[in-house]
Order: structure tokens, then sequence, then C-alpha cells
DNA sequence: ATTATCTATAGATCTATAGATAATGC
DNA sequence: ATTATCTATAGATCTATAGATAATGC
């Protein structure tokens, strides 16, 4: 049975709602388009008239998901302008984001796959990642840093924060995890940009 | 045909060198077993006699990276002892190996695909994880470092380099993948046991 | 006799497509 | 008439197992 043109588009949306939340849950590889489907509250056959492709919806579903992050960093950065790595790190290094991949963030989530995957994913991963840099060297420039080392310290804060939270949820051991994001919390919050001058 | 004892070891010994290679290349759901066992000049059916189960093998596998790269930071460490950080940033965050993930680091290519895995290979991950930050730890404290810095520098340092090679893998342009490879070499030279004090 | 490897296959997935159905929107 | 969704299926995978084969090692 047909649905309405409006009805149509939020149940396109649906599926990338559910596809971002399940790869990042279960990775590329991990989900597949019958799930997602079913999920969403379809059939698998209906999936071909919305998407070219799974890579076409993985790369929106990227998309989507960083867009949600990108949002989330933008409220707390504007909280807490005199220690934006701060803000940043002690929302972004908490147990529930690491246990709850499906609705974090898809750096950590899914890089890897995303280095797999093809130059459709991986333009949205680029954006992505230019896009947060940007975020966080405007805040590190806002407090008096020039361009330049902001957009390394930017790089390479984004770097430690991903990186950790992917080791973190790598391990059996809670102590381990735990003090993995703690050793990053602490080496974000400390270097230039961590703490107010 | 049978084979040897002796021989049977070093067919099982190749079925894991080649698995390693894969699952690092493809993730562990995009190598399949028949893709390995071919690769290694093997029938998929001579799999189960050797091994219990895929994840087994991936548990395997992945010890038998880490164990490598374990090695290589080692030799590294001990030839530049005056500033390990640089010398291990220098020698991890390279071009070549951000291009040849088969060959490369197991955290950066699958702590992601481990952390949706069982507990077996979860524990491989955990001890792998603990040793290399074990080793880059020893090496702080050999500068002068106390132990509790050097625990929190050494996994800091390690999220950072594990995160900036995926990151440097998950977009197409060439120049921010550069970028991202310096930004975090900075990084981790830069803090503390990153030079002679 | 044991056992490492082989061929063959079960049974479950996977992506993608073909064609039918039925409600919308001209 | 168009089109969003459905059922059904093709064809290719996937993990795992069963049973045959043939060389090793007692």
């Amino acid at each position: 049975m047909r649905v309405s043109r409006e009805q149509a588009e939020k149940n396109r949306s649906k599926v990338v709602d559910v596809a971002s939340r399940m790869f990042r849950g279960r990775g590329f590889d991990g989900a597949g388009i019958a799930d997602i489907m079913s999920a969403a509250g379809m059939t698998h056959g209906g999936f071909y008239g919305q998407f070219a492709s799974k890579q076409q919806l993985a790369a929106e579903a990227s998309r989507a998901a960083m867009a949600r992050t990108f949002r989330r960093w933008q409220a707390v950065l504007a909280d807490a302008a005199s220690a934006p790595m701060r803000a940043v790190a002690a929302f972004y290094l908490t147990p529930a984001h690491r246990d709850n991949p499906e609705t974090g963030c898809a750096f950590a989530a899914l890089a890897a796959d995303a280095a797999r995957a093809g130059p459709e994913v991986k333009a949205v991963f680029e954006t992505g990642i230019a896009d947060q840099a940007d975020l966080i060297q405007a805040a590190l420039m806002a407090q008096g840093m020039k361009k330049g080392a902001a957009r390394t310290q930017a790089l390479a804060s984004l770097a430690t924060l991903v990186g950790a939270l992917a080791l973190s949820r790598a391990v059996n051991d809670a102590d381990l995890s735990a003090e993995i994001l703690a050793a990053a919390r602490k080496r974000v919050t400390d270097v230039p940009g961590g703490q107010p001058s």
C-alpha cells in the first residue's frame, strides 16, 4: 500500500535514523538492510525505492549521526567559553557514551569501517571531521590562541577523544576502561586551551 | 591428503598470519573463513579441524598482530631512550602506516570491531592495550617521570596515536589526512616525555 | 589407528531486483 | 497516472558440519 508523499518522506528519514543507530552499534557490515528496514517498520523490498545502495545509506546515516554530534558540541561549547576543552572532554569521555555507541559519536564507532568503505562514505567523514575540528579551533581562537596552533590542537584533541573512546570499548575490564577515559580527559584538559589562561 | 604434525602446525600458523592481515584490512566481518583459508593455500573445510570458531581465530589473529607491534615498539624505544614519545610518534604516524592497515596496528584497524565482538576477543585487546601502555610507561619512568604521571601519559598518548591513525584513514583528502597525522605527532611529542627535559 | 585436509552441503544470511498492489495527487 | 510499499525470489555469500581420503606415526 502506498502512503502520502509527506509520509514517504518521514519513512525515509526514519530509515536513515534507524540505520545511523544500527550502523554505529554493529558496524556497516554488521547491520543488514532487512534488519534496518524491519526496525524502521517496513519490509526490506521497499529499500531500493528510496536508496540507490547500502553504501548511499551508510553515507547518509553517517552524515545524520555527525550532524547530531556537531549540534551537541556546539551547545556544550556555547556554555563553556572559558574552558572549552575541559567541557568537551567531560561531555565526551563518559561511561554512558562508552556504553552506548549506537547513539554516540560516529567517528569513534565507525572510523575504521569508513576507511574500508568507498569514497562516498569517506567524503562524509571528511566533512564531518573538518567541521568538528573547525568548531574546536574557533573555541580555542576565541580564547586568544593563534590560528595555526588552534588548528593543530583541535585535530590532536579530536584524535585523543576518538581514540580513547574506541579503546575504552574494546576491553572487558571496567577499571582499565575507566582509566583510559580519565587519562585522555586529563590530557585534553591540560594542554593549551584546556584551562583558562 | 594428510600432512605431518610439523607441517600441520605450520599450516595453522599460516592461517593465523593470513587472518591477522585480512582482518586488519577488511574487518572481522569483512574477511570470510573461505577467503582466509584460500589465501593460506587450503580449502575452507579444513578450518574447523584447527579452530573452534571464527571468533577464536579473530582472537588469535589479533594477538599475533599485537605481539608484532609490541616487538617493533620495543625496538624503537630501545634506540631512543632520550625522547621516547618523539620516536614512537615518528614511527607510528606515517603515510605508509596509514596506507597499509593490513600490516599495521591492530588497535587502529580493529578497536571498534573488537568492541562489537565477544569477551574472548576483548580479552586479547585488553592484554594488548595494557602491555603497550606498560611499555610506554616504563620508557617515561626511565626519563624520571613518576609512576602515576607516566601511566596517565602512556594511556593518553596511545589514544592519540590510535585515534589519529584511524581518522587519517577515513578521509579522501590527502592534505587533511596528513594534517591529522602531523597534529597528533606534535601533540604526542610536545607533552611531558616527548622531549628530553 | 590416528588425524590433517579434502569435497560437498546444510541452512542461514546478504544485497539487489522484478513485478504486484493500492493509495495519492494530478 | 504516478509512485511508495509490498511479496517473492535470484544469486551470491556466510559459518559450520558431515563424511571421505590418504599420509603419518605408533
